[in-house]
RNA sequence: GGAGGGGUGCCCGAGUGGUUAAAGGGGACGGACUGUAAAUCCGUUGGCUCAGCCUACGUUGGUUCGAAUCCAACCCCCUCCA
């Protein structure tokens, strides 16, 4: 691999981005050439927010612009519109258009954090300048698509018997899962998204996750085949944990790469949690940090290593919320792990003064803090003896307790749920 | 269109008339131990006004003192055939 001449690709080489890639030195020659390449990702838009099973691939395009290249961001407006009927979950409610704008203004929110965008926030498609990210959506070229003349412009390029053998498809047919008409062509429209955006866009790269490879494979192919162009493929590995558990779910959910749907300070939390073995893999991937300080961090030892799991939490979520609410979540952390005190970014509720004059249930309280989803959780929660009020352990018996002004101590009153999980409450 | 199999709690999966809020496993949460880690051990894991009540085994009706379990219709999935 030393023998890469690309920035782009030594450094992804280097940091374990790469899983598999088509032709490494023929994408290395193109990288290479004069001016800048234009590569890039597609991402689903049902939801308003990326979450961190996406943040390698948005890694991927930051460190791709940083080299002096030019990602592009392509949503899957027109494939979302139809929605993914996959497993045997009940169809998934159609996304109207309203919809899926609001999801991709959100999306861009998370995508002006890691990439440079052409000044003014051009509308979607433009081009930009030389290495100005730009977003693009596919509904733009499927939703005009002539159903007959697609199939026998681009059809006739795609093998059914070849489809057949993706991992794709083959594993759901193995596992007896349901595979619809429908889904089955998500391949061959992908593989036209490629197409297009080398069309339009002179796009010679498509990333994506390990799963992906089948799919930009039928896109690299497909290209060759009508315009004769070699455009290239390059995975990333999945990320599983040391232990092996899929990356990024919490006792929450998704752990979102946005605040409004996760707080700097849980963002923090998320990664201050990375387990041991995953510390020098995590820091090489998900931070910016020069490779030989990843090195000294990742060889501490014992309790050492905390030390990097902050430096891992601090330069994270430096990149997904800024400097300042990085520093913030650090210092909430401190004080509320390490002194035992109560730290600012904590979530908060507020409550009437009157209210809390009159007392308030400790159980509704809890759920009202979002520590618990219902009473009998924070029941049992009290019971297994995992509740604490202002550091002080309940028993049992405190199940009807209420929360009075009493329990103010400092202008806050503050609940815990296990070791970990605090929140405030402030009365107004 | 025909024949057969199947739809159970967050997921997988047992259960074929009552002692079933439903075995077992996974996941998750809490406790112990620690380093806000992993592993291990223990506990919990539908809701509520919580020793009582309500809601739940694809949907809707029915049989029965009593149904996830029996019957009917419908919806959906899988396999094979056309």
């Amino acid at each position: 691999m030393s023998d890469l001449r690309s920035d782009f690709l030594r450094t992804i080489t280097a940091r374990g981005f790469i899983h598999q890639c088509t032709d490494l030195a023929g994408l290395d020659a193109g990288l290479t050439a004069t001016g800048p390449v234009t590569a890039y990702i597609g991402f689903d838009c049902t939801a308003d927010s990326l979450h961190v099973g996406s943040l390698i691939q948005i890694m991927l395009l930051r460190w791709l612009q940083k080299c002096g290249h030019k990602p592009i961001v392509l949503m899957g407006g027109g494939t979302t519109r139809v929605g993914d009927p996959s497993g045997k979950d009940e169809a998934r409610a159609l996304l109207d258009d309203e919809r899926i704008n609001r999801n991709m203004a959100g999306i861009r929110t998370v995508f002006s954090r890691f990439l440079t965008f052409a000044p003014e926030g051009p509308p979607v498609g433009s081009a930009g300048g030389a290495t100005d990210a730009i977003m693009v959506n596919n509904a733009d070229w499927l939703d005009g698509l002539n159903y007959i003349a697609f199939l026998r412009d681009f059809g006739r390029h795609f093998s059914v018997n070849r489809m057949l053998t993706f991992d794709s498809v083959k594993l759901r047919l193995e596992r007896e899962q349901p595979l619809s008409f429908l889904e089955f062509n998500y391949m061959i429209l992908q593989a036209y998204d490629f197409l297009e955006l080398s069309r339009r866009h002179g796009c010679l790269l498509q990333m994506g996750g390990a799963d992906q490879w089948g799919n930009i494979l039928n896109g690299i192919d497909l290209t060759r085949r009508v315009d004769g162009r070699e455009i290239f493929g390059l995975t990333s590995p999945l990320i599983t944990t040391a232990s092996g558990a899929k990356m990024g779910k919490t006792a929450q959910g998704a752990v979102w790469l946005n605040a409004d749907r996760l707080s700097a300070y849980d963002y923090w939390q998320f990664w201050r949690n990375t387990e041991d073995g995953d510390v020098g893999r995590f820091l090489r991937l998900f931070t910016e940090l020069p490779l030989a300080e990843v090195e000294r961090l990742e060889r501490l030892d014992g309790a050492d290593i905390n030390e990097a799991k902050k430096t891992l939490a601090n330069e994270a979520t430096r990149l997904a919320h800024g400097a300042e609410a990085a520093a913030a979540a650090a210092e909430t952390a401190r004080r509320t792990f390490e002194e035992g005190a109560v730290g600012e970014s904590l979530p908060t509720v507020e409550v009437p003064r009157q209210d809390l004059a009159a007392g308030i249930g400790l159980l509704d309280l809890m759920r009202r803090s979002g520590l618990v989803a219902s009473n009998g959780e924070a029941r049992r929660l009290i019971r297994a003896g995992g509740v604490r009020i202002n550091d002080s352990t309940l028993a049992a018996a405190d199940e009807g307790r209420t929360i009075t002004l009493e329990d103010v101590a400092d202008g806050l009153v503050k609940l815990s749920a296990g070791r970990k999980r605090h929140a405030l409450v402030r009365p107004v």
